[in-house]
RNA sequence: GGUGGCGUGUCCGAGCGGCCGAAGGAGCGCGCCUCGAAAGCGCGUGUUGGGGAAACCUAACCGUGGGUUCAAAUCCCACCGCCACCGCCA
């Protein structure tokens, strides 16, 4: 949610903001023109009630004819509130509702256009080169057979496209990166969270996924609950309508727990394999600070999605989002992609946004310093999306037999530095 | 799922139709006292929206949403949450 004031004072740049996402502009004549409305109305309703409340005390002091008199008197005033407070509210939930529909305030920075208009920022290692060294990479889903650790066969058998199973090493794999991912965020100052996936609208709402991204999320009509897509959502909404301390900030959690995706318009898109399913694990990045921070923060979450990558010894490049790439709630976003040898190209493995105070605004969460109560910022990453890294480590650590070298940050948590065939 | 109880300010806790934004206490802030502190004493201490340069004015807020009434923290209804017990259960 943006801030009427500062949308007030600044119509144009809004206006620039909408229309680089490839969103309405003129939505922001709309919504300062319900917010006229709203105040008038307010106004309105606010005069009749003050009068009311003076007849009102003034009947419980009077007596006898004049006491009917002003009975009279309030009764009709009654009325007029009742409708002025109608339309009031009316008003309110109109104004509400079209200030919800804009998106967030895009960071100046941030490269103009569509999804194709990113930026490189920086690349980083060097993919390796198979045919010099005399073989074939073989995809994620043939070495995950080999390796016993991925099964998508069963995994559609039982639930569907788009589902899987990781089994044996795979199995571990995910405990390790997670244990890794855990350890990892604990020492930068997370407090590791295990939340709720299943979630109220309320949170949803507030997150800024029920507008365009509203078809990604599965949703539970009989008990009006929602799949989280990401835990980003319980661990935004987790201080929901509360106000924190502001020489407490940043506070930092790290949430682990499965994520569901329908992946609505996605079809004959990366079929093969768990590039894209429906239900994966990961461990996200939340921090809540001070909008004057928000940036720097962004860098170091930056920075320890770049550090994880390192660990991972995976050659990865870091992009700026295009302005029409962003989602309803980031300013500003930055992907890491890791090289996937197969497919000959790099691939999302992690994402974080600076949201600055639009999602807050949402679920009413503020912070309290000695001038008052202010704005906060939030803001999200990805330290480790399960599927995608075990794509990322067996294909880029594949050895000719098959094998797969283990990097050295999680050999202590797997006990081995190699994954073997289980078979033939 | 069933039965009973409860939901008030930062916290505890009173109020159960008008004089209640709300007693009292704790906490916190300022001042007095003191060499300094504690104790004691005095004063102050909510949030949000609207208007205003400001002083200030105004409205709303006693779990949430409706209703009754000229008037609701207070009465009625529904919902949510918490606690206790019972049933079921990973």
């Amino acid at each position: 949610m943006i801030d009427l004031k500062v949308l007030r004072e600044n119509p144009e740049i809004m206006k620039k903001s909408q229309s680089a996402r490839g969103e309405n502009p003129d939505l922001v004549d709309e919504v300062i023109a319900t917010d006229d409305l709203r105040r008038a109305a307010l106004t309105e309703f606010e005069v009749l009630r003050a009068e009311q409340n003076t007849i009102s005390k003034s009947v419980a002091a009077s007596k006898g004819d004049e006491k009917s008199v002003l009975l009279e008197k309030a009764k009709t005033l009654s009325v007029a509130v009742k409708n002025a407070e109608a339309i009031k509210n009316t008003a309110e939930v109109k104004a509400k509702e079209t200030l919800m529909g804009l998106s967030n305030f895009i960071d100046p920075l941030a490269p103009v256009g569509g999804e194709a208009d990113f930026k490189v920022i920086e690349e980083v290692g060097t993919p390796r080169d198979f045919k010099k060294e005399g073989f074939e990479a073989k995809d994620h889903v043939e070495l995950g057979k080999i390796l016993g650790a991925i099964d998508v066969e069963r995994g559609a058998k039982v639930s569907g496209s788009r589902f899987y199973y990781l089994t044996g090493m795979g199995a571990m794999l995910e405990f390790a990166l997670v244990n890794y991912a855990i350890a990892s965020a604990n020492k930068n100052g997370f407090t590791p969270v295990i939340p709720p996936v299943l979630v109220k609208p309320a949170a949803m709402e507030g997150t800024g996924f029920l507008g365009q991204a509203a078809e990604n999320i599965f949703h539970l009509k009989e008990d009006d609950f929602y799949l989280v897509g990401t835990s980003e959502v319980p661990l935004a909404a987790y201080h929901m309508d509360e106000t924190l301390e502001a020489n407490k900030l940043p506070l930092r959690y790290s949430g682990y727990s499965s994520c569901f995706r329908r992946e609505a318009g996605t079809y004959g898109k990366d079929t093969r394999g768990i590039i894209r399913v429906h239900q994966f694990d990961k461990v996200e990045m939340f921090s809540f600070c001070k909008p004057e921070d928000a940036e720097a923060e962004h860098l170091r979450i930056l920075q320890w999605e770049k550090d994880f990558l390192n660990a991972m010894e995976i050659p990865y490049r870091v992009i700026d989002v295009a302005s029409g790439d962003l989602g309803a709630s980031a300013a500003r976003k930055f992907d890491c992609e890791a090289w996937i040898p197969t497919q000959g190209t790099y691939r999302e493995v992690t994402s974080t946004s600076n949201c600055t105070e639009f999602q807050a605004r949402r679920l009413n969460i503020r912070m309290k310093d000695t001038k008052g109560t202010k704005a906060i910022a939030t803001l999200n990453g990805t330290l480790v999306a399960i599927p995608r890294m075990i794509v990322a480590i067996l294909e880029n650590h594949q050895q000719p037999d098959s094998s797969v070298k283990i990097p050295k940050a999680l050999q202590s948590f797997l006990g081995t530095d190699k994954f073997l065939p289980v078979k033939n």
